[in-house]
Order: structure tokens, then sequence, then C-alpha cells
DNA sequence: ACCGACGGTTAGTCGTAGCTTTCGTTAGCC
DNA sequence: GGCTAACGAAAGCTACGACTAACCGTCGGT
């Protein structure tokens, strides 16, 4: 899926951030994680589903621990998302500056 | 301020990101911006404060309306901040990718 | 000077996301 | 075969955020 919204919901949540930005410097388990956060495990281990339904993170079984780890094509989705958003953004902008050049010229503009 | 995680907090809202959305192809009042919404005006006025709060949006006052446009810079931000994030996983993965490659060889690395 | 359009503010309600607790399951180890 | 560590699942609680409704201030028209 990776769908840039649904990332981008996901990415909101303070814990689930802290997550996936200490994935995001490699591959850890939900013990690991849950040690550097103050929250419970079963949090982590609800949080991390939920990435993993985005696509945001993948899992693999290593005997009794699961080790989880970030989708790179997910950030670049968000990531994508938000170049087309803040260039349009820019364009609107530069067009309003513009616009309001028209209505009331000042010695700046020519 | 404009700080990246407040604004990406902000931006999870769906009816806040329709107004940004809006916004980003041309300034608008309130009314204008609560008539394409399924939601009051009051609702919208309430959630350009807190746009406006966190540097995505700025309004100007136009006799009794207000025309609210977006801040392109704030934009800028959070774009630099998932460029970054996304570098990172990217080295990430293949950090992880080559550990998994040294544990159990496959003839597709030489 | 009145009146209507446009917005911001406040109080209050409702839904839901995040968390803990408890329990069940599976894999490694003696 | 028990025992423990590591997770996931289900249930329940709590707090917060989004929304509406009602009210007040303000600018512009006539």
């Amino acid at each position: 899926m990776t769908n840039a919204l649904a990332v981008l919901e996901t990415l909101a949540d303070p814990t689930r951030r802290a997550i996936v930005e200490r994935l995001a410097d490699g591959p850890a388990a939900v013990g690991e994680l849950a040690r550097d956060l103050p929250v419970t495990r079963s949090a982590v281990s609800q949080h991390l589903q939920v990435l993993k339904q985005v696509g945001l993170v993948f899992d693999r079984a290593a005997g009794t621990r699961r080790i989880y780890a970030v989708n790179p094509e997910a950030l670049a989705v968000v990531r994508a998302y938000f170049d087309t958003f803040w260039q349009r953004s820019l364009a609107a902008f530069a067009d309003a500056a513009a616009q309001a050049a028209a209505d009331h010229p000042t010695s700046e503009d020519t």
C-alpha cells in the first residue's frame, strides 16, 4: 500500500515517531525498542502493528524475537508528497505576492 | 517557530490537511474554505488558529473578511525533515541487507 | 445610525486513539 | 518435559481532540 496520507497520520504520534526514528538507525526487536521508551512492550507492539499495516516497517522472525526494520520506500512516498505540496504552495505564494504588488505597487517593483 | 514535528502533527488531521491543500492553490477566506468542507465555519476557524500557531498559515485582514494563505517555509521544513529521515532509513536498509548477505550468502552476491 | 455579512470565542458533547493489565502462545534451555 | 523469556491479543480505562451551538465583536453598505 504505502499510502502517503496513511503514513503521515501514522507518523503523527510521538511514540510511533520515536520507534521509526530508532529503526531508521538500524533494525531492532520489540524489547529493545521498549527499553528506551516510556511505555510498555505491549504498547510498542501495538504501535508496530499499526506501522506494519501502513507499510512503514516490516518484521522478521528470529527465534522467540521479532526484528523490525523500516521500509525506506514508505518514507520516500511521504517525502514525494511534501515535495509537490511544497512546490504548489510556493507557486501560490508567488502568485499572491504578484497580486499584492499589482494591487498597491511600491518602488520595489520595476 | 515552524517546528517540523509540530507541523507534522498538525497536518495529520484530514480536515486541516484539506484546508492547507486548498490554500496551497491560493489564498482564501474562512467562509470560502468552510463552503467546500463538511464542517462548520467555527471548526474551520479553530483549525486555522492551530495552523497559524505552528506557522503553517498566516492571515491578512480584508475588511470584514480574513484572507488566509500558506507559508511555504513551514512546508519546506517538513520536506527537509522527511528528506534526511528517508536517507537515514536508506542507509540502515543497505546495512541490514549487507548484514543479511554476510550471514547467509547466496549466488546473488558474487 | 441601523442592519446584515463575516469571523473569532467559549462551553459542552462525543468519539476514539493510546495506554496498561492480564492472559495465551511459542521458541530456546537446563 | 518443565521453565523462562519474548511477543501478540483482548478488554477496559482515560484523556484529549474535533466538532457543534450559541454568543459577541466588527466592518461595510444604504
